[in-house]
DNA sequence: GAGTTTTGATGTCTGCACACATCGGCGTCA
DNA sequence: TGACGCCGATGTGTGCAGACATCAAAACTC
């Protein structure tokens, strides 16, 4: 648990103004938020802070706390990313890293097979020939842990800080196509295959066939999830000048 | 000047921290630094606070406020990207945002073919031949700054939050590309071309020809640049199970 | 309407009590 | 004698309360 206060207090403020029960605009005042969550300024002020480095407030003297409009968040904040999952928008966002991750993978196994260290290769590989058996006796929840695995490792042995960051975020994605019941007892069989195809294109460096291998996942988990979000509104944001 | 206290504690800290003069596992006590920087115990906590939520320091009781290594730094918060921008590890920081780029422009301008909303097609349209003209005609202030309006624009008719949120990445990335005297006075006449066909393939939705299109620019981009970091040395950030 | 004053919120500082992880002394046991 | 574990001492962050400083919005004056 993480029950540091003023942990609580970002997280009771964060989740409430990405759901949009804290609409953009609208003002609080710090003393308010100490009666209403029962802590002390310091507490406050300290959360309050927080929320101010990942774009969520903004605070004037004289006026409050401003929650900001959605625009202004920081969209790759693993803690917003959180909430926007646990909220109406889930669907967007669950688009939104699909997407990201669409185009990162392909990029990612190219550059590992040019740059990755020795022993992750092997261990890509093992670890795609393990998916491939796990996938083949239907279990899943080892499939799911496995494929969490694989992915990270490239996305790891691409030696680009922020492709390996986003491993947590896909570890969402992978985990949220079960919840939306989106993940077959037994994976496609051309799936399995492909993931061995680009762990050894990886283990033996080459570069094009790793990105036309993780490029053809992408294509089929794309269109495989297409159809779930198509209502799912699109958010636009201005360019700022 | 953002002359706030806090903010100038979270500046100080944070480029100390990232240019390795703060190593990981430095360990600081908060009334230590309330001495060095002169200032407050509440405006140390709030910065200590704000560094903690983007993974630069851990603190623990009885310890006290422990530098954690870079590993565990969030790599898409823009501070982050700052100050590592004028740290050592600058070359490996714009090769980090150009390999990301790379992944995401062509993604980006095929689902702006399918999604953006009309009037940014047209203004994309328009700025595409403005920047082929100032091209031409060797205005090269303006050339980047119509440069950077475009991709700006590609980014945000995507339609992805994450994606539009890179444009101020971008920016660093081609201004940054100016401070390294990469920068022609000409631009490359194909790649003035090229630009407006994005744009026009945008503009008629064929979402296909707007990746292809993108996909070129940026291996003209991404080959024109690797050169100038390849002493760069890469990053492997391990797998967290 | 321009300039000035008032006002009310955040910003900053300080002293105190508390929680709790670490350390070291002590005793127990093998 | 040495290894181990219990347990209190200690020092750190955490949380609280109250004060004053600062500064920009708002009200006021001319």
């Amino acid at each position: 648990m993480t029950s540091s206060l003023h942990q609580r207090a970002i997280e009771n403020l964060g989740t409430r103004i990405i759901s949009g029960e804290l609409p953009a605009g609208h003002v609080m005042l710090a003393e308010q938020l100490e009666d209403e969550l029962k802590v002390s300024r310091s507490v406050i002020r300290e959360a309050v802070r927080v929320l101010q480095s990942l774009g969520l407030v903004e605070t004037t003297k004289r006026v409050g706390i401003r929650v900001l409009p959605p625009s202004r968040w920081n969209p790759f904040d693993s803690q917003v990313i959180r909430w926007r999952l646990a909220s109406d928008a889930r669907g967007a966002q669950l688009r939104s890293l699909a997407e990201l991750r669409a185009a990162v993978e392909p990029a990612a196994a190219e550059l590992a097979a040019q740059n990755a260290p020795a022993p992750l290769r092997l261990e890509l590989v093992d670890v795609a020939y393990a998916m491939r058996d796990a996938g083949h006796n239907g279990e899943v929840p080892r499939f799911l842990e496995l494929d969490i695995q694989f992915h990270s490792l490239l996305l790891s042995g691409s030696g680009n800080e922020m492709f390996a960051n986003l491993m947590g975020q896909v570890a969402e994605t992978l985990t949220g196509r079960t919840v939306h019941g989106l993940m077959p007892d037994h994976p496609h069989e051309g799936a399995l295959q492909w993931h061995v195809d680009v762990a050894e294109a990886i283990s033996r460096g080459d570069a094009a066939a790793a990105r036309e291998g993780s490029e053809r996942i992408m294509r089929r988990t794309m269109t495989r999830m297409a159809d779930t979000w198509t209502e799912q509104p699109r958010v636009f944001i201005p360019v700022r000048r």
